[in-house]
DNA sequence: GATAAATATGAGCGATAGCTCATATTTCCT
DNA sequence: AGGAAATATGAGCTATCGCTCATATTTATC
């Protein structure tokens, strides 16, 4: 068993002074994350960093995890709007083009700062953070399954549940570490890839 | 960027009694993961769960991260093991056969010791340790790769490459999944899951 | 301009981590 | 039996970490 710290902000910063501080904090999160790693990620670095005392750091968050946290938040709700967006303009769309629609968008979404991605996927101990990824993942489940209630008649599947479950997983899944190999896989496979993942999914819809 | 510690072992136990020392430590190691999580395995914990002092922990391992290696290569070695197995099974069995056996085979294989799984999912920084990671994905792709190219007749798809990676993705992807959430999710999916999963592979070949 | 509230500072404390090394014990070899 | 090689010990060093708090500075309020 593991005990959580505490992972949400202490105060909520009211004055323009103080908001710059706190965004500072997380900026500089990230770029040690990205530049030095997790293990350099301590407080006083990240004070350092952000050109803003250790005192200052405590007084907005609670410990070094939060920090993380809040860095991971905001990449998640970047990588949401896009998903969000991509779900709503693809309501009214029939399953073969939606589908191809919602892997590009996933592959993109995996494209948002790559490097901190990675980091975030490889480096990070998923410890309290782990609440904050659920969530996301269950808004992502919960569009989809509503976008395929609204095709059920296209789709030839017993359980529409489970269906979600697999197109979310394999997708991000595909997604996911076509990404992170983007580096050492040839770069036109990208496109193959889509019809691939696309080909896959229809084919199991449908 | 990252520099790595050394992961390797540093002398090669001859005897008896240092080789039971060696192995103490690594399930000392797993143990502790296990039960207290990554935090909580420091060298000392490590040295004094496996009955042994930390002097002896650094006559073999050059740091706690060459333990944590140890660890995942013992698992992963133990997954191999069911997969390869499996592999040679099927590959005089046509695509749908395999398949469904394939999916099955890596739900069992992620439930080797799914405790321990998990936390090397979820807590483990992946540094140095990736590239026996990777040694063990690659080997997975070249297997399946293997088994496709004696069945290129069965199948209808351009890249076989590609064709591997979108396999092997989206089954570790799901039985990865399921396993983890395999208390949240009720057993009797699990049988359905293999079917799903089987199908959308299945379908995705052919 | 004066007072209060908000914000910022950073030296330094206690805890713990990883790790070494001088020393002791066990095993091997002849 | 006896010396050499292998193995084991653990007190304790250094480094760093997360974090606090007494103090200083900035901003809001009247």
């Amino acid at each position: 068993m593991v005990r959580k710290p505490r992972t949400k902000p202490r105060k909520h910063a009211s004055q323009e002074r103080s908001r710059a501080t706190v965004d500072a904090l997380v900026e500089a999160t990230a770029r040690i994350l990205v530049k030095e790693g997790f293990d350099k990620a301590s407080t006083n670095r990240i004070a350092e960093v952000a050109g803003v005392s250790v005192g200052s750091l405590y007084q907005y968050y609670p410990g070094k995890e939060a920090l993380i946290v809040a860095v991971i938040d905001r990449h998640n709700r970047q990588i949401m709007q896009v998903v969000r967006r991509a779900l709503a303009e693809v309501a009214s769309q029939p399953i073969a083009k939606a589908v191809r629609r919602l892997v590009t968008v996933a592959i993109e979404a995996h494209r948002i700062d790559p490097k901190l991605h990675r980091v975030l996927a490889e480096q990070i101990p998923r410890t309290g953070a782990l609440e904050n990824v659920e969530a996301f993942n269950r808004e992502t489940y919960a569009l989809l399954r509503t976008y395929l209630e609204g095709h059920r008649r296209e789709i030839r599947v017993t359980d529409l549940g489970l269906a979600t479950f697999v197109c979310v997983t394999s997708i991000e899944a595909l997604a996911h570490n076509a990404v992170l190999r983007s580096e050492s896989l040839p770069e036109e496979l990208m496109g193959t890839l889509v019809d691939e993942a696309t080909r896959l999914v229809v084919g199991y819809l449908q």
